[in-house]
DNA sequence: CGAATCTCAGGCGAACTGATATGC
DNA sequence: CGCATATCAGTTGGCCTGAGATTC
């Protein structure tokens, strides 16, 4: 096989939309999209982290992060109070309503992510993982000067 | 590592996204997105198919796809024709325009596509894409009827 | 001062739903 | 008839740019 960037490329888009489209589908039924539970798990996760972390671990923009808050927050999921230190920044916690809603969806999506690992073999779950990880690192630009592509004998 | 599907979901995420967003940034100079330009690539790669077999490579929808063609013609990039044979059916192709645009989009992509293809070693990148295939396959809902899961012993 | 975090206004491409027309 | 292809109308969530306020 002659595989190309392009391959790849459209490999990686064809699973991405056939996984959110998926997951979509699943999590309607609550009236929460994807990209929302992305969120929640997030706090769910680490909770009372600042919009930015979020915007950071999401793989989003602060707009589009703040934007989906405000809606949740409407919905009674999640609080945007005052960080303790940083005047600038705010603190997102999930509500108590948030959090039994989040796990909820957590457990109604779980076949999906089981129908995830049932796709591999246990010890190439860690190498696709790998592999995600470096596209990513791959495409993503250096923050101007600080050169973050790995140089000859760089441990990444 | 412990690798959980939540894991590999949130990987694909940001792979996904990093590589939308730095192929939209080099590609906007010519008023084309990334959404776009994977439907040139698709008919420059075959020319004269269907909407509905842009909409299977493409890993969109019927109304996403006329939507963006219905675009791309006022731009005189493409031609929405009749199929010769199945009257339902539109035969889309490049205009010379349309073709010509898009080796220019490919030739200033070229190094995006590099920098995915340098982040593996040559033997990685068939695994690469083939595990990208066991997630698209994976998340398809089987079309009611036809199990798609593959079952012990069935080669892929 | 610059840099970071967040807010606000606004635009837009793309995904989606549902209904409809037409040809296979 | 059912089914597939495409169209149309309309909605929405999410991404983006650019500006500004506030705080570090």
């Amino acid at each position: 096989m002659v595989t190309s960037g392009h391959d790849m490329a459209m490999g990686l888009r064809a699973a991405y939309w056939a996984m959110h489209r998926q997951t979509d589908a699943c999590l309607a039924r609550r009236g929460v999209t994807a990209d929302q539970f992305v969120l929640l798990a997030l706090l769910a996760e680490r909770d009372g982290i600042s919009q930015q972390e979020l915007v950071r671990r999401a793989s989003s923009d602060a707009n589009t992060v703040r934007a989906m808050l405000v809606l949740l927050e409407s919905r009674g999921l999640v609080v945007r109070g005052q960080h303790p230190t940083d005047g600038r920044a705010r603190r997102v916690t999930l509500t108590r309503r948030g959090r039994r809603v989040y796990e909820r969806l957590w457990a109604e999506s779980e076949p999906l992510r089981q129908r995830l690992l049932d796709a591999f073999e246990p010890e190439e779950t860690d190498t696709l993982v790998d592999f995600l990880a470096r596209i990513g690192g791959a495409m993503t630009p250096s923050p101007a000067g600080k050169p973050a592509r790995p140089l000859k004998g760089e441990k990444r």
